[in-house]
DNA sequence: ACCACTTCTGTCAATAGACGAACAAAAGTA
DNA sequence: TACTTTTGTTCGTCTATTGACAGAAGTGGT
């Protein structure tokens, strides 16, 4: 046996550093590639025909002459391969193949109960997976990497779920392994809101570094982009939001036990719950936003004061973590701008004014295709990153 | 004129790679090393011959024999080099010679005001640095670093204050273009807190990726590590918890002109006026020290109220960014375990059980000494990084 | 229309750096 | 003392990158 055990080199391994400058889906020519990279130009040659050949790279129009022959310039090609996307939510989940620049090619969405535990839901996943490729006229070949939003925490590095509250069955299941079993390829998991976040910077906000969606349904939640990665906290759970005490919280008991919490007040069902209250007919979160559409005006104020009250932790969020975009998204932001108008009463009124400044509050535009997309910029990040290119390279 | 521009090559250029293994002060044998990076052995010894003749690495003592020839082996050498830290406070400076291993070689220390503007309180800063690297007899040859912590917010990339309060004439004063007049080595500045959070997570925390510093003295922040980086938010004002509003704020006014801030219950002078309303005679942050060290009863109630407080808005740090260890430190930590006892107990009866399981809140153990040992950290931390290596190999 | 000039492309010999086999050296073991 | 085991070193081989050069394809002036 050899005395030298095999190991990648530290030094890295090819074309894929260079592929890195091109995922940004700006073309370039050679002679920009070699100044950025610093390599010479007879090299970046080498490299580029390397990814023609993968067909990660194609050639686009040329670019105009600046006194000498005119340079031939390369882009990413986001055809190239697809990754699967799917956002699995509590009684709903969509699942998408997209392209590597996050474009939809085919989307399925059915109402699916996620209590009915991990291997049906995963089978129906992998079936509706191989169906979208054939509608699509592609191979599993074709697939490079899968990501999969789920409504619960989930341990990312093992891509396990961790005492998920509403997932019963889920709790340490080696959802990558099963997946895998059928379609061998990168299997990436996270939590729902973390992979919204993801979807809505990636979309909106490709160069901000410190981010933070929101997500107000039947639960609150938050997803943290800080330093221009997502945090996700000592045990995966950072940005769970929902259960910070809020003043006007009082006694409310919360569903987690303690009294006080932000979800007690301001989610969808609690601000139903409070309507009732005063009379009004509403039995839940859908039935509010109808309300509010509608013009009552007991509905605006109830959804207006959840906004406050959410705007009350996000201000402590601020100063802590300095973002410059806040997103909210989530059901109950469909209602209007009421919500976000709470909140930003409170934000603005009570952070710090050099925080505030260059902050923006805005509504989560992408709404419900924010979870696919997420899952989608997940699996093309990892995919696209040079570990993932280097498969590819078939190295 | 060469058709190429020079440009470093995206790989790596040599020994630098090899010296982060051994950053962690861990000696190690050179089929350890080729194990390591993948290098042959051959490649190893080479690199490893450069280093030594840097003095950067040296050889300690043979390890065990496993049944042959007995291996050598490596380590980063401490004393290889210097770096000088600073830390300036409000009212008082420290300024240290450390070596590689943070480990101080010097020190000196004075009353120093702040407000004095940056050129005579920088001046003193070099002329100090000078002296001490004299009293060690060393030259300014073997100092590679500078690291400063300064009391307000900084723009960590350029190293200049931004709109601090308490540092009048300081305000976008380009701290390392200055200094480096006179100390021709890297420069890096960073708020006084991040600085102790980085010398606290160094010396107690290696492995810590999701920590927080809370300061507790004249006023009140903290440090955030996360995802083992230092977050320093968009405007570089992150962890600036003084003014997140807390329950018992009520209209209690803070000097940021907005009311029921923490800072304005919780801070040192906040408690001893809330101490003279009780008609004890507290002057000031020390005198109300001294009086719970002498066993006041309405002191300690006062402290650990405090601490409550301040574990109310550590409670929705945790829910956020959900950290593994949160240290408290500042003057106001040395009134005993008064205020770290309110801070736990409200923040373990009021996060989430997952969040709080693995959670360590303790009291910064290098008190006085953090800042310093931070500044060290930094500046050591960029005098190790590859691109430091390489420019100390010369490339 | 022609020519000088500029800028990009592709090819190729020269080169630097890493590899890995072979060998020598330095222990421990029987 | 002979043998085993592991380390340290040397050196020919190999591969990736370089830098130069010739050809291609434009621009602009005359």
């Amino acid at each position: 046996m050899s005395e030298y055990t095999r190991g990648s080199a530290l030094g890295a391994s090819g074309a894929s550093e260079l592929f890195q400058l091109l995922r940004d889906g700006n073309p370039r020519t050679r002679a920009q590639l070699a100044l950025e990279t610093g390599l010479a130009r007879s090299t970046i040659t080498a490299r580029v025909e390397e990814l023609m050949g993968l067909g990660l790279v194609l050639p686009v129009s040329e670019a105009l002459s600046t006194g000498g022959r005119p340079p031939s310039q390369f882009a990413l090609n986001p055809q190239a391969r697809v990754v699967l996307a799917a956002d699995l939510g509590a009684s709903h989940a969509t699942v998408a193949i997209t392209d590597l620049a996050g474009t939809v090619l085919a989307e399925h969405n059915e109402p699916l109960d996620i209590a009915a535990g991990p291997v049906p839901i995963l089978s129906w996943l992998v079936d509706t997976a191989r169906e979208l490729l054939n509608r699509l006229s592609l191979s599993e070949r074709d697939l490079v990497a899968i990501g999969i939003g789920v409504p619960g925490p989930v341990h990312f590095d093992t891509g396990q779920p961790v005492n998920p509250p509403i997932m019963p069955g889920w709790d340490r299941f080696d959802v990558p392994g099963w997946v895998r079993q059928h379609l061998s390829v990168p299997v990436l998991v996270d939590n729902d809101v973390n992979i919204m976040a993801l979807g809505e910077r990636a979309t909106h906000f490709p160069t901000v570094e410190h981010f933070m969606l929101v997500k107000v349904a039947t639960g609150i939640g938050a997803g943290l982009i800080s330093g221009g990665r997502l945090q996700r906290g000592a045990q995966g759970i950072a940005g769970d939001i929902g259960h910070i005490r809020v003043g006007r919280g009082g006694d409310t008991l919360c569903h987690c036990g303690n009294r006080g919490c932000l979800e007690a007040l301001a989610s969808g069902p609690a601000i139903a719950a409070s309507l009732r209250t005063q009379g009004i007919d509403a039995a839940s979160s859908t039935e509010v936003i109808e309300l509010v559409k509608a013009g009552n005006t007991l509905a605006i104020q109830a959804v207006r004061q959840a906004g406050r009250d959410i705007g009350e932790v996000l201000s402590a969020c601020v100063s802590l973590v300095n973002p410059s975009v806040i997103a909210i998204g989530g059901s109950m932001a469909r209602a209007g701008e009421h919500l976000i108008a709470g909140v930003r009463e409170v934000v603005y009124s009570r952070s710090m004014p050099l925080a505030t400044e260059h902050l923006h509050i805005v509504p989560s535009t992408s709404a419900a295709r924010a979870g696919v997309l997420g899952a989608s910029a997940l699996a093309v990040h990892h995919a696209l990153s040079p570990e993932g290119i280097d498969a590819l390279v078939g190295r």
